[in-house]
DNA sequence: CAGTATCCCCGCAGATACTG
DNA sequence: CAGTATCTGCGGGGATACTG
């Protein structure tokens, strides 16, 4: 990304310096390069990120307040939840829609473009859970063997 | 993960400190907590990291050598192909043989636990090949809008 | 309720140099 | 060739406090 010298003088924190000059993006919804030199990468970076596949999986079709995200996902903070549904709305994953009641309630839901995605999500998240067993099994025994000839080449 | 205690007082690196005690372990594979709070979470990340989805999906069920991985990939440094290799060697996603030659040759290949994953990641990854066009637009669209909505509050 | 703003840590990941 | 070792920076992401 190379633009060191753009960085505004007395920026410490979140907010990134690559965004149109007087544009302001809650917390640092990035402006990715459009250089072709790594597309592929940036989305997969943003879809295969900690938290985006969960709640791509989530969401389905049906639409989801703030809060029930929050609460299914266990784990996640107020801050990620939102950054990561701002990058998912950026990158026309997920619509999110405002009623302006009081207390306000926002809706998120799959686009039309985000539903093509679900079905691979999906299938991905419950290949975790179905495998989780093996894989637990897998490291158990690697780690042993690993450990079994340290103590040969140590001692 | 809460065992701050257990640090290690010289620690700085990369190595991870909540390995057996006396084990060495390339880089800091890490020893995750078997407790079942977050046993998907970690498998996620695993496998939604920055590299191993582009790994396993080049894996195919043919063997791969070191360095042909690396020229595929683009991008990938030699630490980080080598890490990723065998975090998913211990995952048992990935099969590693060494043949005792000179120069060495290290041949990588998909086990059959991993090419159950490998037909969810391919199509997760032709997925992101096929809609970069829309997702870069869905992107430049958000941030006209946002930078229009910007200059009306701003001004 | 649904966010923003701010502070701050630590672990990912790149660069570089060295080895069997 | 296929790694390992070490240094370093930056940004992901948690915690907390505040607002419309």
């Amino acid at each position: 990304m190379e633009e060191g010298t753009l960085k505004s003088p007395g920026h410490t924190g979140d907010t990134d310096p690559s965004c149109p000059a007087g544009a302001v993006y809650p917390y640092d919804v990035k402006q990715w390069d459009t250089r072709e030199d790594c597309e592929v990468r940036q989305i997969l970076d943003r879809i295969a990120d900690k938290w985006s596949l969960l709640v791509i999986a989530l969401l389905d079709c049906e639409g989801l307040r703030f809060t029930e995200l929050r609460r299914e996902i266990d784990g996640i903070s107020q801050r990620m939840l939102t950054r990561t549904l701002r990058h998912l709305e950026r990158d026309g994953l997920v619509s999110r829609t405002v009623h302006p009641t009081v207390p306000p309630r926002v809706d998120y839901a799959l686009t039309p473009l985000g539903s093509t995605l679900h079905a691979t999500i999906q299938s991905l998240v419950t290949w975790t859970e179905r495998h989780q067993r093996e894989i637990a099994a897998a490291r158990a025994e690697y780690d042993a063997r690993a450990e079994r000839e340290a103590l040969d080449h140590g001692a």
